[in-house]
DNA sequence: ATATCGTATTTTGTATGCAAAATAAAGTAA
DNA sequence: TTACTTTATTTTGCATACAAAATACGATAT
């Protein structure tokens, strides 16, 4: 007997999952109606399946319902962004706060390591490798709170306002603040201080907020 | 010309609904296999709203998918609790701080009316009633920060750990140290104090969470 | 009796069909 | 032209039908 069973998705599942990619590339903008014939056509598959996924990322709230109407994908507004982030920043916090009493030596140097290569693209002014490298140190923390309620939580919230996609407007300032603020991350978690790690992240985060609003476009 | 247009939800929606409440209620058991046929033939619609609404509710985490075996209302376990309860400390506390900032008076009067309302209930050793008033404050104040995000995330959080409903297992000591913080939450609300309503709010879920983990069954 | 295999039945997964609502289009009156 | 009807077309909402998987059942062999 095989004890790893493989088992492919429900073609619910794989339709949503590819819905998901194609609303966070971008490629279906915020505002764009989902036609369900269209997209079953490119997809390949019938109605049913398509139509369950669409329910599912209403409920994640990436898609909007409108009755008799159908679906579009739904525009993250600035009221939206700032109600998220003060919610991201508890959260994170929560999570920094825990992963400094939980992450043992081996998993602080992998974040180490990863927090010295985000530096150097810094330096190098690597932008898209560093918001990957940073993206993966939030991650890594996160993860390290052992609480994956609480990881699912704040990646819900984060894939809204990731959408917005603001991250290209950093300036200079805001760039060399966020890495001061990442080396004084490093600095708690290494030093396992929980609530400073907590207080950072708080920061760090209210600090995104502060950026991300001085530069938002509306778009809705 | 009427502005306010009727619109009944579509069906797949009540549905959810039907089965939010079937669920919380405790009808349909954590555990319990759901029979889609069965399901229709009780509610009187078809297979495919059905379905949709099982999606959503799998997606809000208070249903399980098991690929071709259907679905079962999920089992809400110890470690599910134990990841929660820290996630909505945080989130009532910045609730709390940011409703201390935004309410005004006469909605803080509306919350002083059912606080007084609670501590008789509490007097008259009337639980349910205590229980109610309990909720409707912890809503007023969440909803008084104004971020309907922070109400969205946390109701969602609160409704699994409400199906656990531990809440029957509170002693006289746990129930006295909940009221007096409880007074303590009122006297920082309406000195609107962000900070001290926070900590207050913190502390109290973190009573919440000894006070359910003290008293526990297992139940997986 | 227990285990194993094969068949029947149930249940889920997906596709399709029909009805109702919404949108687009075309025509008519001012 | 512009506004308003009326009609045609598209699109969504719901129900049903068919296929595939899982479960239940029974027979046979040990």
């Amino acid at each position: 007997m095989n004890s790893s069973v493989i088992v492919r998705a429900p073609l619910h599942v794989q339709v949503a999952e590819r819905l998901r990619l194609l609303i966070d590339s971008g490629e279906l903008a915020p505002g764009t109606r989902l036609n369900e014939i269209e997209l079953c056509n490119t997809m390949g598959v019938s109605r049913t399946p398509l139509r369950e996924a669409i329910r599912s990322l209403a409920t994640e709230g990436l898609i909007e319902l409108q009755p008799n109407r159908g679906a579009i994908v739904s525009v993250v507004s600035q009221e939206d962004v700032t109600e998220i982030l003060p919610i991201m920043a508890s959260l994170e916090g929560l999570g920094g706060r825990l992963a400094a009493m939980h992450m043992d030596q081996s998993k602080i140097a992998q974040v180490r390591k990863i927090h010295d290569q985000m530096i150097s693209h810094y330096k190098n002014n690597e932008v898209a490798e560093y918001f990957e490298t940073n993206r993966l140190i939030h991650e890594l923390i996160t993860e390290g709170s052992g609480n994956q309620t609480l990881v699912d939580t704040i990646n819900s919230l984060s894939a809204k306002v990731r959408r917005a996609r603001f991250t290209a407007q950093m300036t200079k300032e805001s760039w060399a603040k966020a890495v001061s603020e990442h080396e004084e991350m490093i600095a708690a978690l290494e030093a396992q201080d929980p609530h400073r790690l907590e207080a950072i992240l708080v920061q760090h985060v209210e600090t995104k907020r502060a950026t991300i609003l001085g530069s938002i476009e509306q778009n809705q």
